[in-house]
DNA sequence: GCTCAATCGACAACATGTTGTCAATAAACC
DNA sequence: GGTTTATTGACAACATGTTGTCGATTGAGC
């Protein structure tokens, strides 16, 4: 099998793996009323160590503005979150847990600490590490490639 | 580094890989009017070896037969795949490719070896292939593991 | 102090996936 | 052969992300 054979099996997989990965979040934390991509803003909100805006946390999460906006206004109508005036700007509001949300997100870290010493249990931590540093790099080689100039136009 | 720590890390990375992915095949088969999705359709119907439905093709994919139909839909309003009658099967039309779709789809493959080969230029196959093991053992183990461990849907 | 570029939140349109529902069709069972 | 069950395509609603655009606000440069 070449490289490039190994690379395309590499990438359908990590394909399907998001997937499956993005289901079992959801199905993890379902009955907290999260999703992934609510339990991700959360996360981004709990680990920033001081409030964020919305663009603050997208930049944290590599989103875009508009897609954490809409999970913001969906939280804070649920309740998880609270919109704070920012004394340093009149329209940016700063994001904040409320004890609500709090609970929720140690709930579902909780549990995915749990999920995650479940389906990891016959892997060898080194092969986990070994196998992130290559996603990095590859990630990596990948940012550098759409920079350095379409192909397309090129050849 | 503990077990769950690593396993936490790897999973952030293939969330982040993914986009960057997806990113990268769009920006691939742009200009030949397709898209990640829509290259991925082309793709099951082009290496099925013999004409699908739309709901085999889902199947092949292992995605819905709804967001096979819509892009099936599209990709025949912009010539690329026709709807050929099934004799077995009067409502259940069968996929096959135009002349249009199996040039795409040629020129999609190309570019993505020659892409997949400049990204990986500095990766080990074996290290290529180690991780697609463990990412696919991962899937497994995570599906067993919703099958086992979600009696909230089923209660 | 004034102008201007950058940033921010809001809104709209779209891409891609999901689930739920429905009627039509095919297949299986008795 | 007739009834039941599973599959299929269609449609709708929603979840999650993107880009584009707009006006408001901030801050930097002159």
């Amino acid at each position: 099998m070449s490289r490039v054979e190994a690379a395309t099996a590499l990438i359908l997989e990590v394909f399907r793996l998001n997937g499956a990965l993005l289901a079992a979040g959801d199905a993890l934390t379902r009955d907290l009323g999260l999703t992934s991509a609510r339990w991700q803003v959360l996360g981004a909100v709990a680990l920033a160590g001081r409030p964020l805006t919305v663009a603050g946390a997208a930049r944290a999460m590599g989103l875009t503005r508009q897609a954490v906006r809409r999970l913001v206004t969906e939280l804070a109508a649920d309740g998880f979150v609270a919109l704070a005036p920012n004394p340093d700007h009149r329209r940016a509001a700063l994001v904040v847990l409320t004890e609500d949300g709090q609970r929720a997100y140690a709930a579902a870290q909780e549990r995915q600490a749990a999920w995650a010493a479940r389906v990891t249990e016959g892997c060898e931590p080194a092969s986990l590490r070994d196998s992130t540093t290559l996603l990095r790099c590859l990630r990596a080689a990948l940012e550098r490639d759409e920079e350095s100039g379409a192909p397309e136009t090129g050849s």
